[in-house]
DNA sequence: TTGTACTCTAGAGCATAACTCTAATCAGTG
DNA sequence: CACTGATTAGAGTTATGCTCTAGAGTACAA
């Protein structure tokens, strides 16, 4: 068949998630909206929970890959993609981001836990590829990855949590120019003088 | 009695939320830890979410006080110690900050709103007594309220979600010193010449 | 003291939902 | 065809959130 018994799950399950919370929507829901079988369903993941922890995994790596997707060279340029592809992806790609930042439960992770640091160190890999020779070069700031990171994303992510929760309504693309700006003040050295 | 009832089942349900998870933990269990009978329980809080609802607020109350403890004028005095309060509050407080922080459920947040806004709102009018008059005075550059603190606290929560969710065992306190630096200079003008 | 109106406590009982179990069906290979 | 392993079906079990009715404690007025 095109698309296997736990892709149809996974697709129905972060549906509903999406409209109606997770705890609130119960299997025999997902089964329906999937048009599977309890005993399909079992198979196919082997608890409630498991399925809810492959929908995260599908989220994170469909967040890295749209982060990498441009990577230009020049500093400016680069952290401008990667700010840009962040606001980018939590607006556009509603309920994967909805679930991954929102609805993600620590009890989720445990089961997960290797496969979540592989895909954090895949994408922590490609970033470093890219920062070390800049910052060589004396362009970029040193740093460790998780400082690199944490300055480059934390500021958009507040604006992107908050507009996931409905406490702001005004789209966070809105502040791409300031958050961008800022994320150059603190990661690229000023020029030699 | 000197702790009300309803104090009683806030506190071991905290404890149990965060030795076993959220959704690990059966109100059952709730009771037999408060000691509280059944009739009790549904008597002090009407469903169990809204347990989780009270138990959001106080942690957000907690944060909030924590985080204005200590306000100096100076600008980077003051941006020092919301950071610094920040990271403290978050590596103390255990299980308050692993709650608000981790197990928080969108669920939830819909019963409490508006109690959550006014608390939010609250915070922001301290922040913009502080901020606006050095506004003003030209030390500190504009920006909307939600920037400022998305700009101040945005990469400190980064360190501080990783190290919550075992990402990381490093102490997020042992990076204050740059993240303060790195929030002054995006947060500080520079000085005219 | 008695009456009364109220809040809080008690615990049996119900409804639902996650999960288990056994049997049937299907798909591929010798 | 026959055999084997993977998938599907759905009835049955068990745990849990919550309801419901009854009772106990408290405060205050007559």
């Amino acid at each position: 068949m095109s698309t296997s018994s736990k892709e149809l799950i996974q697709e129905a399950a972060l549906r509903l998630f999406d409209e109606q919370g997770v705890s609130a929507t119960s299997v025999a829901q997902i089964r329906a909206e999937a048009k599977v079988s309890n005993g399909s369903f079992f198979h196919a993941y082997k608890t409630r929970d498991s399925l809810c922890a492959s929908i995260y995994l599908l989220a994170l790596k469909d967040y890295h890959t749209a982060l990498l997707a441009e990577r230009p060279v020049a500093p400016q340029d680069g952290i401008a993609a990667l700010i840009t592809a962040h606001l980018d992806w939590v607006v556009t790609s509603g309920a994967l981001a909805r679930f991954l930042f929102e609805h993600a439960r620590p009890e989720w992770l445990d089961s997960i836990r290797t496969e979540q640091a592989d895909e954090n160190a895949k994408l922590a890999d490609v970033l470093a590829d890219w920062r070390t020779p800049l910052i060589e070069a004396g362009t970029l700031r040193a740093m460790p990855e998780m400082m690199f990171f944490a300055q480059l994303i934390g500021p958009a992510q507040v604006f992107c949590r908050a507009w996931l929760s409905g406490r702001t309504t005004e789209d966070p693309r809105n502040h791409a120019r300031v958050l961008i700006d800022n994320a150059c003040r603190v990661l690229i050295l000023p020029a030699d003088q």
